[in-house]
RNA sequence: GGAGGCGUGGCUGAGCGGUCGAAAGCAGCACACUGCUAAUGUGUUAGGGGAGAAAUCCCCUCGAAGGUUCGAAUCCUUCCGCCUCCGCCA
């Protein structure tokens, strides 16, 4: 959630951020008036409990008759003003679970997907033509060399899901093990996490608003959502902490499953496993300082790029535009790998600076060395969504034969040369 | 799932109906003192919220939510977490 005291002192900034979001800014007005009374109202609150501490203070020397009447007289007052006093700041809450993070000034502005910018694009592209074959597509292929079953994955669980079998388990294994022992040396922290999450720690780090509610699998009887991605449940290990400043940047590499209900998306690649219920990843999470967390950014931006350059995979990294930017974050960029079966580019990593937005909600603080205590910045990277980083070696290591070549660096962990 | 125990400030730990946001110790910070280190003395150090230009004043928080009471860290109920034992289980 975004700081009460900014929105209060920076309404119009507030109003100029979520609109570049795409979100209406009547929100901000919204929350203001909720405040306004909610603030009149504890005013009031505070000044009769002030009446009433003082009352027990004296009684709790001499009996009074008269002020115990008082006192119970101003008890009932108290509750029942308090009773309204929590439902103004239910609302009032409830909008500000329903305002997004604001983009950096300099993000670029656009409305949506189609106005993010490319950055760069890297590698190149197999030439299939000069080869001698048409490029397929990797469900086609992964069906002939038996690594993916989304069929009977469709009879045994239902649509959108699907399983990994043979070498394309292997294939998985192996990316997460040379993720993980990649960023190891850069310092991160192996975690993994659990999956569940309870819906109050869920909200506090800005991933239950309204907006993205349908998103969410939840378990009715234990009151416990899956997570979306490890993210959801890293970000928590900082949950009431304060840190010092000198611990600061602490990070983790996480490994776990994601789950996503695709609502909304019924039309949209319905075919394989590039959009599932169930999938797995590696995800890069840091904490920083305020000031930090622009750098850290680009370092783990260079991290995902780095990842990628090591498969020998063609991407392209992408500004994403405040229209198509997440809930929760204040800078994003995107990595898409080239996918020559489909001749496109498709989304495989993304990058998400949320600043405060996610640490505010569940206290996760540290201490500067003035003595001043902050919320840390946290910041959010994709380093192999496994799926679709299979679906990227399938599509640019097959051969004419239909096999699939195994990318150098993976080679040790699968055991072998080519997939047949 | 059943039985019991516990949850207090950065940590240890007292308080078990009445000026208690809370003793004491440790740790931290500041100052003083000693030639450095160490030691000692004094003072100081929780978080959140509201009003105010500020000084400052007020309110809330002793795992969480309810309840009893003029008054709750203290009594009652439910929940959550941790620990011990039993059952079940990879």
């Amino acid at each position: 959630m975004l700081d009460i005291q900014f929105i209060r002192n920076n309404p119009d900034k507030v109003r100029e951020g979520i609109k570049k979001k795409r979100i209406d800014p009547k929100r901000v007005d919204e929350f203001l008036a909720r405040d306004k009374k909610w603030r009149e109202i504890i005013t009031e609150l505070d000044g009769l409990r002030s009446r009433q501490n003082e009352i027990t203070a004296r009684l709790s020397k001499e009996r009074d008759v008269g002020l115990i009447e008082e006192a119970k007289a101003l008890k009932t007052k108290i509750q029942n003003l308090s009773g309204e006093e929590r439902i103004v700041q239910d609302e009032r809450n409830g909008i500000l679970n329903n305002i997004p993070n604001i983009p950096f000034e300099d993000v670029l502005v656009g409305k949506n997907e189609t106005e993010n910018k490319v950055l760069r694009e890297v590698g190149r592209r197999r030439n299939f033509q000069k080869e001698g074959f048409l490029p397929k597509d990797y469900l086609t292929l992964a069906e002939q060399l038996g690594i993916i079953n989304v069929k009977k994955a469709a009879e045994v669980t239902g649509s959108r899901f699907g399983y990994l079998l043979g070498d394309g388990a292997m294939l998985e294994l192996a990316l997460v093990d040379f993720a993980i022992k990649t960023l190891r040396k850069e310092g991160f922290y192996p975690a993994i996490p659990p999956v569940m999450i309870k819906p109050e720690v869920y909200e506090g780090i800005g991933r239950l608003a309204a907006d993205q509610r349908e998103e969410r699998f939840f378990i009715e009887k234990d009151e416990k959502y899956l997570v979306g991605t490890a993210e959801h449940t890293l970000i928590p290990l900082q949950m009431d902490e304060t840190r010092e400043e000198s611990e600061l940047p602490i990070r983790y590499v996480g490994f776990s499953s994601a789950f996503r209900r695709e609502a909304g998306s019924y039309g949209k690649d319905t075919k394989g496993i590039l959009r599932v219920h169930q999938f797995d990843k590696v995800e890069m999470i840091s904490f920083t300082t305020t000031e930090e967390s622009d750098r850290e950014f680009h370092f783990l931006s260079d991290l995902q790029e780095k990842l990628w350059k090591a498969l020998e995979i063609p991407y392209r990294v992408l500004e994403i535009c405040t229209g198509d930017m997440g809930w929760t974050d204040a800078r994003q960029s995107d990595i898409e790998a080239w996918l020559p079966g489909q001749n496109a580019y498709r989304e495989t990593n993304s990058c998400s600076n949320t600043t405060d937005f996610q640490t505010r909600g569940i206290q996760a603080r540290y201490r500067m060395r003035s003595g001043e205590t902050r919320h840390m910045h946290a910041l959010n990277a994709t380093a192999f969504a496994i799926g679709r980083t299979i679906i990227a070696i399938i599509e640019n290591y097959q051969t004419k034969e239909g096999f699939v070549e195994v990318p150098k660096v993976l080679r040790k962990y699968v055991g072998k040369k080519v997939i047949r």
